[in-house]
DNA sequence: GCACTACTTGTCATAAATGTCACATTTGTC
DNA sequence: GACAAATGTGACATTTATGACAAGTAGTGC
């Protein structure tokens, strides 16, 4: 369970400590205290609920709401592929979004970071296992839960998997498979 | 994420803090509420594009302040290029880093938040041009500079401008010209 | 020019929130 | 363990939000 304390969230509103600390007293930010002298600290969850049930800004990078966050982002080159997984996943219920390229998939990822992002391997100028590799090692979103979706071979999938893939996904798929794999993913932890 | 109060706007736009504060509920600048009374912070990228849209001067005392984020980001798939444009900025004194493809050049744009990205308008996979009009688009990132340096002809480097880019440097430079370039876009605004 | 309207901005006092400072204590780090 | 860094606390200074009201700024029609 990840935690914050004071100073980081001090830090992260733009506002002195001192602040942070009575809003935790007065219990508008909900928090424990350590054993010591009462040093305090706020699970991560607490601290975004707290974000926007007061209509703050989510500082880039921290949105990721592990449990409850639903959202997919679906990166596909081809926007009929990709508007074809989308619709199956907002029929499940899932918010979803759609980059078509690098650019829109590395931005909307720390804008948006979402819970799960489906991948294709082989976009234009961009090598999916490298994207797979860079997330991994981007703290801000390491820990996106990474579907791959492609028509390449068992060894590319595998390659995928040994790169950082949570899960893949060779095309053609149905529905049902896609489905599933995303429910489980978002179970998964 | 740095922040402003209503008194620090005030300041800036020799007005009262009353007025600030309508400003504020009216709508016309973004800004959210703390949890304690509601005092309103605006965030600096708010402030900016507020002063831009009413065509209000930016105050002299602010640029300074945002002259103090000197972060480069260098988009670039042709490594040997983008170190090249990064020597010469770093020994100039300016932070910088490297982004070789789109993922990592779009993640990095949120992720650092570099006051000036320069790009390379013909990426691999990617549409220099669309990718100014997405970082336009995308609010948190929308007041970057962007410098384009292409070995495209004329009619697109002026197709650059109109897409949103802040300046256009066509290939091959002198490295004065670069710096100097760099050097308006930090203090031009 | 004048009166009228609609609107924005400035002023003031007050209550409340936030910032500052020094110092003891705790926590993190090696 | 020892040291550096971060945190909590109280008292106090500063800043802020709010309402009501005054003053200023167009624009309109006469």
């Amino acid at each position: 369970m990840k935690t914050l304390t004071t100073g980081e969230i001090a830090k992260l509103c733009d506002v002195n400590l001192r602040t942070v600390i009575r809003w935790i007293d007065r219990g508008a930010l909900k928090g424990f205290k350590l054993p010591g002298r009462g040093n305090n600290r706020v699970r991560e969850e607490d601290f975004i609920s707290f974000l926007k049930e007061y209509d703050m800004p989510v500082p880039v990078g921290f949105k990721s709401n592990k449990g409850t966050n639903k959202k997919i982002l679906i990166v596909d080159d081809e926007l009929p592929v990709a508007t074809a997984i989308q619709r199956v996943l907002r029929q499940a219920g899932y918010e979803t979004s759609i980059a078509t390229d690098g650019f829109r998939a590395g931005s909307m990822l720390l804008k948006e970071s979402p819970a799960i992002m489906t991948l294709d391997l082989s976009m234009p100028g961009q090598d999916g296992f490298d994207v797979l590799a860079y997330v991994r090692a981007t703290e801000e979103v390491a820990s996106t839960r990474i579907l791959v979706i492609s028509a390449l071979d068992d060894i590319s999938l595998n390659k995928a998997l040994a790169c950082g893939a949570d899960a893949v996904l060779q095309k053609p798929f149905e529905n049902s498979q896609l489905l599933m794999m995303i429910q489980q993913l978002l179970v998964g932890e």
